[in-house]
DNA sequence: GATGAATGAGTTTTCATTCAT
DNA sequence: CATGAATGAAAACTCATTCAT
């Protein structure tokens, strides 16, 4: 029992005090953003002292890192959940069943706020970058990997269903801006095309 | 002359230097973001002291708020080059025509750094939400009116058109973020797929 | 008639501008105080560019110190209006006719809050404390001679006179800090009770 | 012990170190004034960092309004002083008994210069005017109610004999004005008066 | 006389980070 | 582990003053 607490918490209680700084850095870059949270507020809403926070992460930029790293987690487990969660029919059926859902928490003004906060620290910090990148590359990967255990369509060859997988990741990666942009977006409406385009995509646009 | 000249309002040395700040901190702001920037290197790299800053701009965020609009006034000049240059063909062969450029441009870091720099400070700071919220409203505007000119698919009633139009521009902001996080991503093929689903949406999608 | 109005104007326009700027300045340093009110204010208020204050005034303190003169100007101008108002009666009927007026002048929180801003300068400013000492000592002599003309107590020599004045000024003086520090201060009984003092300090109260 | 000298909240070290600002402060205020005296100045007087200042105090008009609170409880001290040190006489005997070592006090350049200070700053100032408000009203009550205990004249009800009680306060504070104009004012003069003024206030002059 | 663009030092305030306890 | 006092280097912004026109 020990021993799988420990092998669960990777090292008992700091672990999870850890978490709790991430879990506090990650509402307040939300709500505040990078720049506009300070140490001794992230250590507030964790629950511990300004000074504590060192303890678990060497500098402020380094819980980004670690939240960017997290995020990849977050997703990975949900595509996971996707294929688990696939009752019947084929790839494309599979695929927009859960368009809904990631429409609805890609506009989620939550998401959208840490997603663009990483965003644009990502664009100035290579470090920042990279973990993006190396996350979104493994993501991508596992998508892939779902998408030909469940069945690809015959007429594309590997690359071209990567791009267009990407296609897919593009939508939902637009979603975030566009929401921001035009409070008005009918969520709705967006669906239902990019169901039509998932579709396009995978089945009816010539190979080439 | 020279009253005409005076009427425009740009020579009037003053509003050149002011155009020297947003140009230079239009850079900066790339560069290091704008919590990145501060007030003292935007006025080195514009050639003034930081004081006289203020001589043209209230405060920091206001010279975000400028480089906002000049963004929208730079959009819609595009709008009208791109009804200008159409040299045949219906709707959809006039903007497919201009995708590959509008991939290029979205996909530069420059610009990508700084449209999420202006996303970012957006998510949290309703002032300049406001101001890319317009903006988006006017240029989604002039999209509408340009695509109803050149010739409107005669199946789509006018909010699934501006549906459609919207889905487009979607796809181009989602390439600022998909090309942030996977930089092999390929252009070309983006560009091709892109076009497939212009004309998807405006030609062969059904109309609901 | 040139002459005259060169006279009347110590140097035409330029006197009346001068004017201009301590009239605006008296104004602003009354609503935000003399650390509150930038030259570029003081400016504007007197409708002229920055840069030309300084055509009438050394620096911002010589601004303070004018006024401060004027001020005197002011209170001798008072005194003598006193004197030609003389309608009967003794010296005390003559003074306490006034205590109402001077009551309402002195606890106006416009002229208080330019009073109190121009005592706190003094109390650091020793050019600015100069000036009010010679000030007063002026408007003393000049009180005290009207008294004497007026017809001065016998039994009182000329310092115990003199000391007997301030005293009356002395109660003035208090009007405006207490008026600022209790809101509620009932004014009409304040000035009763100064007129039973200034009898008892001209009539009854034992020369010593 | 420990916990006695706990509870006062005193000896905790940053009691200590709050105090020190507000001594430095009040030193500073007095020799530049508030405005002239910037939090660096303040600080360096305070023997700590500028950032530090911070830690005790929200803002720069916070020190001032403690330093206005701190007046307070010296004056009620004086007040509680003042009745201890009752050796016998009557109610006038008492007050004047004290008359000198008050007009010593508030003729004291160093005393005056933080107490004009204080009310410039009140004349525009709203937060700082409410608390001089509330302390001028404090210790009015507290005078107040100790003449009644000593024993007040018959003659007068209360609102005559509070408000002769004010008269009081106000020639004190017409003091600090009258020296700072005058520097030749003969204080031992001024006290002879006043008491003479305050006999008649509570024993001569009628009720009405 | 008159303007207002321009400066740059100075102001208050914030904050990541360190370290004695 | 944990605290929070302490630092000091920024940051945004203001403003008296100067000077070319």
């Amino acid at each position: 029992m020990c021993a799988a607490s420990r092998t669960r918490g990777e090292s008992d209680k700091g672990e999870l005090r850890r978490q709790q700084v991430l879990e506090a850095a990650t509402e307040c870059f939300r709500r505040e953003g990078f720049h506009g949270s300070s140490i001794a507020r992230i250590s507030q809403a964790a629950g511990m002292s300004p000074g504590h926070i060192y303890h678990y992460f060497a500098n402020k930029e380094a819980i980004v890192e670690a939240i960017a790293e997290r995020e990849e987690h977050d997703i990975a487990e949900l595509l996971r959940k996707l294929e688990q969660d696939r009752e019947g029919g084929g790839l494309v059926d599979m695929l927009t069943r859960q368009t809904a859902e990631i429409v609805e928490r890609n506009t989620d003004p939550a998401y959208a706020g840490l997603m663009l906060e990483l965003a644009a620290e990502a664009a100035r910090n290579p470090a920042v970058r990279k973990i993006l990148q190396r996350s979104e590359r493994e993501i991508g990967g596992q998508f892939f990997r779902l998408v030909q255990r469940v069945g690809a369509p015959a007429a594309l060859d590997d690359a071209e269903l990567q791009m267009r997988l990407q296609m897919i990741a593009l939508m939902f990666n637009g979603l975030t801006l566009r929401m921001l942009n035009d409070p008005d977006f009918d969520l709705d409406a967006a669906a239902r095309l990019i169901n039509g385009i998932i579709r396009f995509l995978l089945e009816e646009a010539p190979p080439r």
